[in-house]
DNA sequence: CCGTTTGCCTAAAAGAGTTAGGCAGATGCA
DNA sequence: TGCATCTGCCTAACTCTTTTAGGCAAACGG
């Protein structure tokens, strides 16, 4: 029988494809292998499980996340840096939603330490370098930056806020605007009540 | 046959169960059948589908949370409120992270709706009675508040700030600091550079 | 008390995941 | 080049979940 070249990467390119066509939960072994005119079981001699396959579409995004984000900050600092940075994650989960989907997977501690997490970490650190805030300020503002943009994409991909008055892009605007604001002027603990 | 006195209720319930105690993905009506110690079949007297019982875990789980936020925001008003809102959304999705993760469920417009969803965004721009927003900057505002608190949750559970220095409990009490601060000086529009 | 409704049943099919074992084309070594 | 091994894809079989069709008996309404 005629081979079919198959590969876990290539699996993986394919179910991300398929992830972002039809949507995350989508993709089936089975799904891909009828891409690849495969029988189902011929996967597994290149993927352990379904899981895998899905560990996998999941660190592709990372990757490739992560490298989004490294090309737009290059010589960026400041405002300038951090609305690049968030509209790479917002412009990619748009480009490639099932990808997105796929990159909130739990991973378990030993692959998330093999991912572009660390990569992703290192460079919402660095968008604060163009502000002035020490730790452990430092750490609460890049993980209410995380939380932020990735609440925000979530629920705007959600259809949360959907078909109401100000557009979405108007308020994405306006919350960049917010957060400089507030990275610029961080409370400091415990502020007064008034 | 003895009657098991099924109700699309109470299968929804122990959906939600089981939701809590094994993850919103292992909610099957193989499952739930099986706690009820009947055939999977008879279940399609009460729900159209599989689908429909993890909708109405949704349902349910957004009406149990509208319930809390309501209690809880009686009261108190301006930065108080703000805490008092974030965090039953944080302890709710806490003690009962199966619903949480199916009131995260896209929902169908008319679905949508007939929940509470209504509800939870009229008091959300409730919390900002205590602030001086007017509109348009109170939507992006309500928006906002919306993605930080759903992004930090929804990160928290997932494992994204795992095991790190400041643990999460500051970092989320320093994060209501700065979003009550950042409320009550909301910056203008373009605001300038530096 | 009888007829209808209705709740749960059995049976069966389809789709997905997974494992075991086979065959032939590709690969490697003399 | 020739042969042995390896490896990639196959068939077959089982499990689990969803869904539909049709049956039987308990509950209910007049």
């Amino acid at each position: 029988m005629a081979r079919a070249g198959l590969t876990a990467e290539r699996l993986a390119r394919a179910g991300a494809e398929l992830a972002d066509e039809a949507g995350f939960d989508q993709v089936t072994l089975s799904a891909v292998a009828r891409r690849f005119d495969v029988k189902v079981a011929s996967l597994y001699s290149h993927l352990a499980s379904s899981q895998e396959l899905k560990t996998r579409i999941a660190l592709l995004a990372l990757e490739e996340m992560a490298d989004r984000v490294a090309a737009a900050l290059a010589g960026r600092a400041g405002k300038d840096a951090l609305t690049a940075f968030a509209d790479v994650y917002r412009d990619y989960a748009r480009e490639h939603p099932g990808r997105y989907a796929a990159a909130q997977l739990r991973l378990d501690a030993e692959t998330a330490a093999a991912s572009a997490g660390a990569r992703h970490a290192q460079m919402t650190r660095a968008i604060l370098r163009g502000y002035d805030l020490a730790e452990p300020d430092q750490t609460h503002a890049v993980r209410m930056l995380g939380s932020v943009f990735h609440g925000y994409i979530s629920l705007e991909m959600g259809g949360g806020f959907s078909h109401s008055a100000p557009d979405t892009q108007e308020t994405w605007s306006r919350m960049l605007d917010a957060l400089d604001a507030l990275l610029r002027n961080w409370p400091a603990a415990d502020p007064p009540a008034s």
